[in-house]
DNA sequence: TTGAAAAACGACATTAGTGTCGTTTATAAT
DNA sequence: ATTATAAACGACACTAATGTCGTTTTTCAA
């Protein structure tokens, strides 16, 4: 069906490849999805996904770029909205996630996170890394920015609420995964979560009418 | 070595091979430990350790029983005491294990947890949702005895407190295996919580000296 | 002692996946 | 049309684990 092709068709093929792949993760988690059930799924041979692919891993590694490339710009400097406000829809998105959590890679995920930790220094490994620290840099630089717009006012390091805001989203999902949203009590911790946050930042209160 | 032998004989070959278990898991997780492993740490046979346990499954669901046994009086009413000083003293031993987190079994539970996800109802599912709900009651017993004495004040739902604490510790956790408690910074963590919690529990000071 | 019971052994059949590679087939340039 | 190229195919050899089961060994009771 295509030899000699446009790098245009290659990266088209692959993206097929990557979408195919992120539906079967999404369904049956990292460990126990297999090329084989990619193949079925993409409807094409062993041959062509390991023309594309070396292994499971670096599929997954190559999903997990893509998916973030997305993500990224989330906390991205805005002026239409406060630092609050951004925060919170954050958290919301995040909220929303886990409890659709069928329909998302965060399961996936986890259980890539874990099977990395065992192997040595590693593509993968340093790709988590990084990305963990950006996450943490991003939500860092967001505080400091509201901070220096005097929107906010930390009582404690950035760096440590960033951190911990991480953990206890990471926390939550992976506590979901096995009960389910209802018996982890989403969103009554999500409120717990704002709680704690507000103590935290100390946000400046907005009135509805600024007379 | 052993027929017709005694209950407590059996009794006694089973802690053995639990205690070789815990040793594997311990080192390589759960997902990539073989029945194999298990008998070469034992140093026992094939047949000898199927005649205990049915599959991998199985053991780690034993073992973590046997674990839990220990664990579960840390709540326990305590006069000796405040509610505050055990809350914290609970966090401390929690942070411990996170911190020297290659010599416990916090990785292989992780991935046990998310192995069992995908699984119809079933055994080892049952006692994880059981487990956690033990869990998350006895810290809310506990906020409850605290309030009762007015060494606490809560200012939410003491079971929100409770997931919450849970969800928190669980997310340390995960994150800590990928990247290391320096890169997590375990302790600015716990200090977080720990802020958090007093602002959540509003604990009545302890004076040094009761004039 | 001795022999019945069952604990422990370990070879084996089975299952399930991986990554390779010789072959087939579609495409685009000539 | 023809042909060089490489994409796609899928059989295959290999690896690694599982759970079973006939055999061997050990212990305890008679």
């Amino acid at each position: 069906m295509a030899p000699r092709v446009s790098e245009d068709y290659k990266n088209r093929k692959r993206l097929e490849l990557l979408r195919a792949a992120k539906q079967v993760f999404m369904k049956k988690g990292y460990t126990r999805t297999t090329m084989q059930d990619i193949m079925d799924e993409a409807g094409v041979s062993r041959g062509a996904l390991y023309a594309y692919f070396d292994n499971i891993e670096h599929v997954y590694r190559e999903l997990l770029r893509h998916e973030d490339e997305q993500e990224l710009h989330f906390f991205d400097p805005d002026d239409t909205s406060t630092a609050w406000q951004q925060l919170t829809s954050w958290i919301q998105k995040q909220k929303k996630e886990i409890e659709a959590i069928e329909r998302s890679l965060l399961l996936a995920n986890s259980e890539f996170f874990l099977s990395i930790h065992s192997q040595p220094e590693n593509e993968s490994r340093r790709y988590l890394t990084d990305r963990y620290q950006r996450m943490a840099e991003a939500i860092v630089d967001f505080v400091q920015t509201g901070t220096a717009r005097m929107e906010l006012q930390p009582r404690l390091p950035a760096e440590s609420i960033a951190l911990y805001l991480i953990s206890f989203i990471d926390g939550l999902m992976l506590d979901t995964f096995q009960l389910g949203p209802e018996k982890t009590r989403v969103s009554a911790q999500i409120d717990v979560l704002l709680f704690s946050l507000k103590e935290m930042l100390c946000p400046v209160e907005e009135t509805a009418s600024p007379s």
